[in-house]
DNA sequence: ACCGCTCAAACTGTCGACAGTCGTCAATCG
DNA sequence: CGATTGACGACTGTCGACAGTTTGAGCGGT
């Protein structure tokens, strides 16, 4: 989690609630693959890690479920969400609708001020990805997609997305290794910003396509290329 | 919630855990109005009403929560959604970007079965809507588009439908009055059939354009008219 | 009359405990 | 030897209680 700058600063000092504590710290724990997909989480060893009851945890986990993290069965408890090949696919295929979705709203709308918002976060991005650390590079892309959507003005589309982040996180996690150069990245995603401020619709829309396109098919190859 | 006829039977057996009873009766109590907009609601209140302990009932509110039908201020307690103008209209733009996105991947490559399937929707729908139940007739026009969603094969993109048709019925209850005539509903809905049979893509674009926008403006009139 | 302060009541966050349920594994029966 | 049953252990669902915080009423000062 990449600790977002706090949307209202009050948010980030109420941070102090258990139930988030746990939630972020299960968050973390899941998509840095220290639980294994379709383990399941114990209330009580969970409680005594941690060092809280299980009230606290409970609540997180329900947290995580709505999020996609989680999946619970009566009366038997909490299981990582192991994603199967179709569900990947499902994932990107609403990854595609949303961001589609925003791209074409902003076509020949779209505010200089976010153009170049979403031209910083590319920097940004390129110098993650520059620094080796693979998780600060998918955060920093994440990032300029959330950006991306954010620009649209659709606060409920942007919350979908977010939600959807946290799966696609746990896709992420899948891929072995991407090792894509800076100069690549920076190009696809540039590919993406001129196509905005051109305006052109349709454009719009191919790029955006071939975009997550590229992106799911290096997820699924990933997962195909591990399966044996 | 039409209680569905349990696709398993298990399903129907495991019903009985406080907290999705709890949900079911919030939902009801929220969508039924029997709580004002905006108003706080008491877990120790509600807890001692239901004759349940609070634990069910913070769990319940948490799940609400995550559908969008509360919200919760940290150390306040929960309260209920109450939308504005702005979140409604967002609200409609994300169930368009959902349910373009079914169409477009339907059009061309729409199954019989499932037009077919449809069609009973329809049906169903219309005679719903003669027999003057409202609520009974929301919830045929929900599980329509429900069914259209389901059709395009998207498991993901069906249950972010899901979790924003909380959030519709949240709008619907904002009119006062639709009586909307039967044959003019079938109609409105026949012309997405017939745009998905033709399998001309920006056809089935246009007719779910208009389809929406109908649903939209209704809303937006009525919480317009009840401003003043 | 208006504003700030104090304090009690109510409420949320968290905890530990109990009861019922599920999975496991050994003993039993065909 | 395989299938069934029963008991044991672990776990979830639920509950009541305590501590710290928020709320709102009452009070005193301006």
């Amino acid at each position: 989690m990449p600790a977002p700058p706090a949307a209202t600063p009050a948010a980030f000092i109420q941070q102090r609630n258990l139930v988030d504590q746990v939630a972020d710290y299960l968050t973390q724990a899941i998509i840095g693959q220290r639980f294994a997909p379709g383990e399941r989480l114990s209330e009580v060893q969970l409680a005594r890690d941690l060092g809280v009851s299980r009230a606290p945890v409970r609540e997180a986990a329900r947290l995580l479920e709505s999020r996609g993290l989680l999946v619970s069965q009566p009366r038997r408890g909490f299981f990582v969400r192991a994603l199967d090949a179709g569900e990947l696919a499902d994932i990107f295929d609403l990854r595609l609708c949303l961001e589609r979705h925003a791209m074409e709203r902003l076509a020949g709308a779209c505010p200089p001020e976010a153009l170049a918002a979403l031209r910083r976060q590319v920097e940004m991005l390129c110098e993650a990805s520059g620094s080796g650390d693979e998780s600060r590079r998918i955060e920093e892309d994440l990032a300029f997609h959330r950006l991306l959507i954010a620009s649209a003005g659709n606060r409920r589309l942007l919350r979908t997305f977010e939600d959807l982040a946290h799966e696609l996180r746990l896709c992420i996690t899948l891929i072995t290794k991407t090792h894509e150069a800076p100069d690549s990245i920076a190009e696809s995603h540039h590919l993406l910003l001129d196509a905005l401020a051109s305006g052109d619709g349709p454009r719009c829309r191919e790029a955006i396509d071939y975009h997550i396109g590229v992106a799911r098919d290096s997820v699924v190859q990933s997962i195909e290329g591990a399966r044996e």
